[in-house]
DNA sequence: GCCAACGTTGGC
DNA sequence: GCCAACGTTGGC
């Protein structure tokens, strides 16, 4: 299976993009993701080396903000077990753990962030998923025509 | 803060 | 299996 692409929705005020540079080697775990459609890719789909679109959401001007790439394939998500977690779901056991995560590393951050009204016009990114009316989707497949003009259009020539 | 759109739940 | 009610998401 060759590199696919991905776009991972966050609410900033929750968990941004400086939050996964600062991690330790700017690696961590997607974790809270409790939508079916987005499970299944973190479960099925996603592999190691995949690039991720970094989205902040639920903010004046939502936008792709930077880069990040795959670092470990779906795996549960131990947050479903902990009562202590806001995204405990009482019906996730070891046996069928229900809910899906990735581990992600930070690779860039664009120069400035491309606001997702930018791509309206655009003839390769306006039928981006994210672009959809009420789409809820925190995990989406990004096309490799989508991907590379996002790249092109936030100046890096090189595929990092 | 508003509210349309969405996914889930649960009664029937 | 239907569908109304509900809670949440997320652009604006």
């Amino acid at each position: 299976m060759s590199r696919r692409f991905w776009l991972f929705k966050s609410e900033p005020s929750c968990y941004s993009i400086a939050d996964l540079k600062n991690a330790p080697e700017s690696v961590d775990c997607w974790d809270g993701v409790r939508n079916y459609q987005a499970r299944n890719f973190l479960r099925d789909e996603i592999q190691v080396g995949d690039g991720v679109f970094f989205y902040h959401s639920n903010i004046p001007q939502p936008a792709i903000v930077g880069l990040a790439r795959v670092t470990r394939a779906g795996y549960p998500d131990h947050t479903a077990r902990d009562p202590r977690s806001g995204h405990f779901d009482p019906r996730a056991t070891l046996e069928r753990p229900i809910w899906y995560m990735v581990d992600v590393q930070f690779v860039a951050a664009f120069p400035r962030p491309l606001a997702r009204n930018e791509f309206r016009d655009h003839p390769a990114l306006s039928g981006m998923e994210v672009m959809k009316r009420g789409s809820r989707l925190s995990v989406q497949p990004v096309s490799t025509g989508q991907w590379q003009a996002v790249l092109a259009l936030a100046g890096i020539a090189e595929d990092p």
